[in-house]
DNA sequence: TTGACATCGTGTACTTCCGACACTATCTTA
DNA sequence: TAAGATAGTGTCGGAAGTACACGATGTCAA
């Protein structure tokens, strides 16, 4: 049923860069496109914006359909609209990103046979329209991020050791980071719950687990709380 | 001339904050709405985005067409969508905002007799649509800018005090600074430039007149310094 | 069994930054 | 010339940040 308007309109989609983090690499989540343009080129999961359906619905729907994953916290980053970014007609993305734990998220292949697979972020393929300028302004914006917020815990398994802990934000950040005081500074936060539990399976002495406090950590950032690493 | 497609698209729009400085008070730009819905209601300038004009000179078209304000710093805020935030049919906005100094835009009467006029932030009409709640936005992201970036300087003169620097950031962070602390620490920055000159016309003591010294600026920022006040 | 290897886990001293705090100087106006 | 308004200036104590090294604990292979 086709749709009638006095003035052209541009395409609104979506666009989602979801970061995993996995064996000390920071990932980002594509999709291989089915049809033209860009056809069997690697891109951001997305898709046109429904008229009745709100924003990150949209950005959950179409992450769902893509890659199976669900019920993630999506963040809104930018909203990209240059006049050639695809070469069929206007297109306006509104792109979101998302921080998950690669284990709680198994990717599934999509319905129309897409392919879904996690990419370490120093080793994308060729995107898609511009979707490596999008994933490079979410990287920024995680940078950015984690420097006064504990976003860090969204990435990683419940129950993580300080090493762990401390890799990631190494990687997030790209430096090194002195491992005492890392301690020092993250525990005298209090929102890291020592466990009574050592890692398993390690060819070295075992280091004690961890879990994340979300309450307590709440109550701070209400507070008003410095994170800086 | 009509335009057909075949799934309805919702319209895209682009509103403006435009945030200044004046008489110890901060002001946002508003128009009054000619037409329906809200007529005669404030509202931020903003408009249609064209299909063949970048989002960013859509904002600065609306703006000059609006209130007549051209040459300013705008940075994107973010993407409202809510199904209902328009009565008439599906509008996306994108809203950006800006700083500008009150002196170096006279606003002028747009030429289809729209009023424009300066609003405290804190004394704000009803505004139309869901315009309130992209203003708290703005706000908020603004005191958040403010820590890490010296964004004052835009809206301030090109010669200022520093009491009028300070009771700028004080307007801002809404909270008091004390003085001694505030001169230190800014003047330890090393992009204030200290004049040869002192205000005039006032019944009290002059204060010395500082202006601000954006190459030097620039590079602090690309070394990545910290601005927190 | 024992030695090599890998990672864990811990404390101190120095420096820098932050925050609290009060008085004299200068100019205008009555 | 006195009263009123704002400008301009320094110190000290505490908190937080930074640099830095070694013994403890476990695995594994010879």
């Amino acid at each position: 049923m086709p749709h009638t308007y006095d003035f052209p309109r541009p395409a609104l989609t979506v666009d989602c860069v979801v970061f995993g983090f996995d064996d000390g690499d920071l990932k980002v989540l594509l999709i291989q496109r089915e049809l033209p343009p860009y056809r069997g080129k690697w891109a951001l999961p997305g898709g046109l914006v429904q008229v009745d359906e709100p924003l990150d619905d949209a950005a959950r729907r179409e992450l769902e359909e893509e890659t199976g994953i669900t019920r993630l916290y999506l963040e809104q980053l930018f909203t990209f609209g240059d006049l050639d970014r695809d070469p069929r007609e206007r297109v306006i993305t509104v792109a979101y990103y998302a921080l998950v734990k690669l284990s709680d998220h198994r990717i599934r292949a999509a319905s129309d046979a897409t392919r879904a697979a996690w990419f370490g972020v120093d080793d994308l393929p060729r995107l898609a329209f511009d979707h490596a300028s999008i994933i490079d302004v979410a990287l920024t914006r995680l940078q950015g991020k984690v420097r006064y917020q504990p976003i860090g815990f969204e990435l990683l398994a419940p129950k993580f050791t300080l090493s762990q802990l401390q890799h990631l934000y190494e990687t997030i950040l790209e430096r090194e980071l002195d491992k005492r005081n890392f301690r020092k500074k993250i525990l005298s936060m209090g929102f890291l719950v020592e466990l009574d539990e050592i890692e398993q399976d390690v060819a070295h002495r075992a280091a004690r687990l961890y879990s994340f406090n979300r309450k307590k950590y709440e109550q701070l950032v209400r507070g008003g709380f410095n994170f800086e690493i």
